[in-house]
DNA sequence: GTACGAACTCAAGTCAACTTGAGGTCAAGG
DNA sequence: CCTTGACCTCAAGTTGACTTGAGTTCGTAC
């Protein structure tokens, strides 16, 4: 069963032009053509799944290709894999201290925020993550946000 | 006590070019001028990480400057607020479930992962969360990084 | 008092990840 | 057969978050 691009779009909620460009960059690929249409595979539908994950987590897309590129195989050592999650997991450890202070944000009554005790201490407990290094080194690709 | 440009990026591991950014858009302030030079009070160290821990979190720095521009006093309601904690609440989810794919995939064996039950398994229980509206209503800013 | 180095400004460049637009192709329905 | 709508290509544009570079201005140390 193949899918043309509309509809692997509207399933897996990705524009066309996303996914032209995914294919461009290699990162999918559709098995054949009918005409000028590209068919895909339903296959692309959980590869989508887990690239929309992989950017959700800040992954560029060279990463992710490196992660499950081509069919879920990935072309990282195991040493590389487990520094991403290692890196994944301290940043869920962040993100749940920023809910937190979030949370605690949007209840506190302190006009200030830097004043407030609770709030600095979820801040000072934070451990520095995004580093730059003054010089030399190739810098890691942003998040991207 | 006021630090200079060279001395509050050294601290925060933030770029010079990125902390007169900052300035530029409104993210923080310099306290006064010494000179030309910026002078830039203890405070800006705390914000800076602020910053960066809602740059890992994926938040554009607009987003960022409403939960805690200016010194920390939110500027957005704390409907919002909760809004954004509980997006960081689903992201955290799927983040940790990423996190445990990314090392079965760095330890099982399966030649390609598509055909591993494991694999599928985790990828076929993840949300849909990276919406793409067919038509009309803007996007959010995407990741970043 | 002069040389140094750290900061400054402002415009332009960069990079990732797409989107947009103009103009072309094609298969299926009427 | 002809129209229509979905798709195509290719080049150029966009956005966010910075960086780079050229030329300038200072405060401090010698």
């Amino acid at each position: 069963m193949v899918l043309d691009i509309g509809e692997v779009s509207a399933k897996a909620g990705v524009s066309p032009s996303a996914l032209r460009y995914y294919e461009d960059i290699g990162l999918i690929a559709s098995v054949a053509r009918h005409g000028l249409r590209r068919q895909f595979s339903a296959e692309v539908l959980l590869q989508l799944r887990l690239i929309a994950w992989g950017q959700l987590a800040g992954f560029s897309l060279g990463e992710i290709a490196g992660m499950f590129g081509r069919n879920g195989k990935p072309d990282l050592p195991r040493e590389v894999l487990h520094e991403k999650a290692d890196r994944l997991d301290r940043q869920i450890r962040e993100l749940t201290a920023l809910r937190d202070t979030l949370r605690h944000v949007a209840e506190c009554p302190a006009p200030t925020h830097m004043e407030c005790p609770t709030f600095r201490r979820l801040i000072e407990t934070t451990g520095q993550s995004g580093r730059w290094q003054p010089r030399g080194q190739k810098r890691q690709p942003p998040l991207r946000r």
